[in-house]
DNA sequence: TATTTATATTTGTACCCACAAATGTTGTAC
DNA sequence: GTACAACATTTGTGGGTACAAATATAAATA
């Protein structure tokens, strides 16, 4: 995504962000977050330690399951997001922003109706 | 591409097959299969190496001007794309084969209208 | 002709992805 | 309680991408 480059994070790493925001100081395991993406678990394993290297997210072993791990975004990593939030909303606008509300909802729409496999 | 699978290459070398075929036999350079995908150079010259592993293309340097290259798709890559065209044929069918002729001109349309950047 | 500039391609680096196999942990069945 | 199955995550491998820098050759210019 060209609007997040100077910021130095992938768009993939942005959407983990969002989805560990969203947990509103919740722990979330891998799984969870993996639901709420496209990528396979082994992936998202990689994209969440780019984030740990840049402190954005904290990764602890659960307690009661020792084999899933608890996720939370720092305070360093929602400061970070949210000041993203504006450059994001931008590029979208730039993307899509000429596009009259009915085109953008049939043209989600005819993306739905794509059969993949 | 979930249907190429079986035939151990990827879409994207599917590709610079299909534009090297289309070529009829003329030599292509490096440019000019570049123009007719989205990549850059520099992964068009690693997909073609895949592809000269496979044998399925030849890569010569061009004796007028020793910078170019030309690529030709070998009597080995023409069989096994030729193989391959209904399989895509199919992959697209079962893909967008449910939408009606208007639905699929209209969602071509959206997609160009989208401003990347 | 020697130097500089432009052209064509390649290489290096750091990301992303899918798929399969490995690891570690918990639950279950004997 | 031990062996085996299920679960959650990680690691390995091989493909993909972009961007920047390096190479090699040709063209232009001083």
């Amino acid at each position: 995504m060209l609007a997040l480059k100077p910021f130095g994070v992938s768009i993939q790493q942005f959407n983990v962000l969002r989805i560990l925001r969203g947990q509103k100081g919740v722990a979330a395991n891998l799984s969870t977050v993996q639901q709420h993406m496209t990528n396979k678990m082994s992936n998202t394993t990689r994209l969440i330690d780019k984030l740990i290297e840049k402190s954005f997210v904290k990764r602890t072993i659960c307690k009661e399951n020792r084999r899933k791990i608890e996720l939370f975004i720092t305070t360093e990593g929602l400061t970070f997001l949210n000041q993203l939030d504006p450059i994001i909303d931008q590029a979208e606008e730039e993307m899509v922003g000429h596009l009259k509300e009915d085109e953008k909802e049939e043209f989600v729409s005819l993306l739905k109706r794509l059969k993949f496999n």
